[in-house]
DNA sequence: GCCAACGTTGGC
DNA sequence: GCCAACGTTGGC
């Protein structure tokens, strides 16, 4: 088993809107970023969990937990033109970029902030805490996951 | 709203 | 293949 990190803005798809979905899934599509898609495409695996962090908001930080429930298929956002995700580029014959399905899993009891996560030594490797970091989707290692779950 | 950091694009 | 220009991300 692999954990992840998903980055979402919370005004534009948050935790809430996740929970409010049927069967409080949903796919995770709009990712446009290729070391991103080479992990929804072959680096996820179902059952795997992730941490949702929410960014661009007052309170950036890690708010909830969610589970792989499906694992990387062609992101259909790309063939749309009516989607803001549209990519001319993406053939359907040779998708371009991928999407899993994620399911909501729990809340955490608070927010660990970005600014906590800075704190603590222990999470210095994380991409996620590094200066200019823009990655919206990322692994976590192991030891990471166990270390911010003992910070709830 | 500012701006640093980054990924992508395209000219050469 | 280099690299400047550009657009975007995201913390503050």
């Amino acid at each position: 088993m692999n954990y992840w990190l998903f980055k979402s803005e919370p005004d534009v798809f948050g935790i809430d809107h996740l929970m409010k979905m049927p069967k409080r899934t949903e796919h995770w599509d709009g990712v446009r970023n290729y070391q991103a898609r080479n992990m929804m495409r072959d680096g996820m695996r179902k059952g795997d969990l992730a941490f949702l962090y929410h960014s661009n908001c007052a309170e950036p930080g890690i708010v909830g937990i969610v589970e792989i429930v499906r694992e990387g298929y062609p992101d259909f956002t790309a063939f749309d033109p009516d989607t803001k995700y549209f990519d001319p580029k993406s053939d359907p014959d040779n998708p371009r970029w991928y999407m899993v399905d994620v399911k909501f899993k729990r809340r955490l009891e608070r927010t660990i902030t970005l600014a906590e996560l800075k704190e603590h030594p222990e999470l210095e490797g994380m991409p996620l805490v590094r200066k200019g970091n823009r990655l919206s989707v990322m692994p976590v290692a192991p030891e990471h996951w166990e270390f911010i779950l003992g910070l709830e």
